[in-house]
Order: C-alpha cells, then sequence, then structure tokens
DNA sequence: GAAAATGTGACAGTTGCGTGACAACAGGCG
DNA sequence: CGCCTGTTGTCACGCAACTGTCACATTTTC
C-alpha cells in the first residue's frame, strides 16, 4: 500500500489531511515537527513525504535538504505562501511539488499519483509495474485489477511478470519458453495455450486485447 | 541542451512563454495546435511538453494522453482554468504538473528543473529509427506513421529493419534475401514483391516511393 | 524498337494463432 | 487412503492471414 508521511505543525490541518489521505488508501504517518519527521522516515521511510514550509525549530527548506540528502523519496510542500520567491526556494531546494493553502484533498492525491507514477519510472528497484488497470507486484507475488486482487496460477504470473519486465518489447515464444519454463527447447505452442488463459483473467475482452497482444510471427508483448 | 514544446493555441502567451524559456536557456519548438505538437514531438521529440488545455481541434486531455501513449517525456500543462476537477483530469491523463495561468516565468522554470531532475533517472525507451514520418522499433515489433501503427507482416517487417539498419546504403537483392529470409540461392524476384507490398504500407504514392527507393541494377534502399 | 529490369495483381498452398477438450498430475482434506 | 479441485501440457480443429509463384504490365537502357 502506498504511504504518506505529513509533517504539519498544524493540529487541524495535520489532522484533516491524514483522515482525508487514509480515506483514499494512504497508510498516513504522521509528525509535528521536521525533527520528528525527519526521525520517522529514517525509521519507517513513507513513499511520499508532505511538508509544510512554516515550522518551528528546523525550518521546511531545511527539512526538504534533510530530506533529499537520504534519499528520492518524492516531496510535497505544502504552504500557505503563494509568492513565486518561496515556490522556487522549495523547488531548488529539492521539492517535487508545491501546493499553497487551502489544498483540495482530490487534487493533492491526483499530484501523489501523478508523482508516484514519475518516481515509479526513475526508482532503480522496481517493486511494481503499472500497465493501465493492472498493477503487477512481482516480488509481493501479487497482480490487481482496478485495485481487485487477481487468481493467476503460478505460471500465469511468471509468464506475466517475464512480459511485464519488458513492456513493449516483444518476446518470442522461444524466449518465454527458456525464461517461464526453463526449456531449452519444446513445443512453442505451449505458450499460446497460457496467453490465451492469461487473457481470459487480465482483459475486458480477451478476444480484443489491449495489453497482451500478439506480434504475428514475432511472439507476445505487453503494452500500455 | 534541455529542449521544451510549447503546445498553446494563443499567439502572445506562446511566444512570450518561448522567449522567457529561450532566455533561460531552453531550446524552444512552438505549436499551435495539438497536431502540430504531436507530430513535432514525433519528429524532433523535446525532453519536456508545455500543453495549454483549450486547444483548438484535439484539445489539451486528448493531446496529453497521445503524448503519454508514445513516451515518458514530462507533461506541464497550463491552463487558465484553475478548478480542481480540471487538475485532477489533466494529471491523470497523464501529465506530471498542472499550472494557472498566468504563470509566473521563474516558478515554470523551477518546476520544470524538479520535473527534469525526477525524470532524468528514468530508463530509456525501446531504440527507435526515425525515417521522415515513420517510425520503427525493431525490438517492440511495432512500425508507425504519424503515429499510427502500421499492420506489417513478419516478413515486411524484417524487410524494413534490414533496410533501416543501412539507411542510405544499397542493398541487393542477394543480400536481402540471406538477411531477411536465410537463403543462400533462390529467387530473388521474390525480393521485388514484397518491397511493393511494404510500398503500398509505407508510402504515400508507392509508384514514386520517397523512402524505399530502387536502385536500378543494384538493389534496394531507404532514405530519408 | 528490342531487351533487360522492375512493378503489380491474382491465386493456391501454407503457416500462424485462438480455442475447446482432455488426460495426467499435484495438493488439500476428510 | 480415496476423493476432489485446480493446474498443466498436449492435441486437433478451423479460421484468417501470409507467402511464394507466375503472368503480364510498365519503365528504363542501349
Amino acid at each position: 500500500m502506498a504511504s504518506v508521511l505529513v509533517i504539519e505543525d498544524d493540529d487541524r490541518i495535520r489532522l484533516s489531511l491524514a483522515l482525508a489521505l487514509e480515506d483514499e488508501g494512504y497508510a498516513v504517518d504522521q509528525a509535528a515537527t521536521a525533527e520528528e519527521g525527519l526521525a520517522c522516515q529514517r525509521v519507517t521511510p513513507a513513499d511520499t513525504v508532505l511538508v509544510d514550509l512554516m515550522l518551528p525549530g528546523l525550518d521546511g527548506f531545511e527539512c526538504i535538504r534533510e530530506l533529499r540528502r537520504a534519499d528520492e523519496v518524492p516531496i510535497v510542500v505544502i504552504s500557505a505562501r503563494s509568492d513565486t520567491h518561496d515556490i522556487v526556494a522549495a523547488l531548488e531546494a529539492g521539492a517535487d511539488d508545491y501546493l499553497v493553502k487551502p489544498v483540495a484533498v482530490k487534487e493533492l492525491c491526483a499530484r501523489l499519483r501523478a508523482l508516484r507514477r514519475r518516481a515509479r519510472a526513475s526508482g532503480p528497484s522496481v517493486p511494481t509495474f503499472a500497465l493501465g488497470d493492472l498493477e503487477i507486484r512481482p516480488l509481493a507475488g501479487e497482480v490487481t485489477r482496478r485495485g481487485q486482487p487477481l487468481a493467476l496460477t503460478r505460471t500465469e504470473f511468471r509468464l506475466l511478470c517475464e512480459l511485464a519486465e519488458h513492456v513493449g518489447m516483444v518476446l518470442s515464444r522461444q524466449q518465454l519458453l527458456e525464461r517461464v519454463w526453463e526449456y531449452d527447447y519444446g513445443d512453442h505452442r505451449l505458450v499460446d495455450v497460457h496467453v490465451g488463459r492469461l487473457r481470459q483473467k487480465i482483459e475486458d475482452e480477451p478476444a480484443n486485447p489491449r495489453h497482451l497482444v500478439t506480434v504475428r510471427g514475432l511472439g507476445y508483448k505487453l503494452q500500455r
């Protein structure tokens, strides 16, 4: 599940943000000061950090720089100040986005999603692939579609992961047999059958696949 | 150098944005319509795209979706509308950021930098040969023309790839037979037939080919 | 104008792919 | 142990698409 750390000294705002984000399905950590937030992030890193600029003690800018020193976590600033100067300074310090209070929760969520999408593509580790309404988590052994978990068999799962690791690239039956089945030779039609079964589960219209497509004469590929 | 494509129908705004960005050291391409912008991006992709939401013809949302279909280029929306609803829709469509007009150039630049910082680590997409309005992605098993996917057969595809790997060089029928068909001998006229079929699909006037040309007595070549 | 080279339409044989059926097999459970 | 359920690999059928060949048209060369 996606997690967010909210660093904000005003209890009312922090709590209402936390509640709203929890409603949206995020796991939310809270901190009232920069120091507390940094400590929290060190111990249990969240996927994304929301930080207010006006904090007692260590201020927001310093907090951002400290967070950035540790890792690449996406940082969104929420501030009452709307000066261009503040915005530029926060972004230069390492923030990824800047919202002016009062924030619309829907907008915040949309921006968080956009940021996560971007951060995921750039991250070195790839815990999850997103393809349209599909989410594939190879390490968790889990595939969800529109948020609903899918019951895939082991073979289907490995096939899907193999294809997902090379999104947009055609993989030949031969390659798939080698990588999914660890066969060096064998009946290539085996692949067809499993692709067909997989389509039944991940496609709206299995006969008109949008994601798992056939490239006649070459093989199969997964596309967005 | 960093490059930006600005898609905006209002000349005054577009020009002033372009000037300001050039001052900041960006190479700027301009387009007044979504169609023009998409075409421009296909031919000479910029690192970042700025797009207005209110465009004549194809609107901004569609434009974003089209851009996203092609690649992972960072997209920033600039719009006069500040409704949460529009912001959410644009971000959902695939935009990375959303600014409300009038935009402060300093802020825009800071956001562009933040976005590029985040996008930079992102892996490269599948290698592509571009030839005029044609795009050839050997690994993806895909050829597009003006952005539209072409339905090529396996033989046509391999023939085109072989020619594309040697753009500007004449390949004899013998060479093509060996490389595409893996024949050591055989009827050389076979090549002609497939070249003809390929021309029907990739050329505007198959009888007057601009890309896949005949070099009488020697063979065929692909040119820009 | 003749010969050589190339373009092109038609066609029949072949191939590639989706799919349903089925038997073998493994694992869970009473 | 036997039964049941879900998974897997094999096969055969049928449709659609592709391929290679040929004949004939067209263009170029000399």
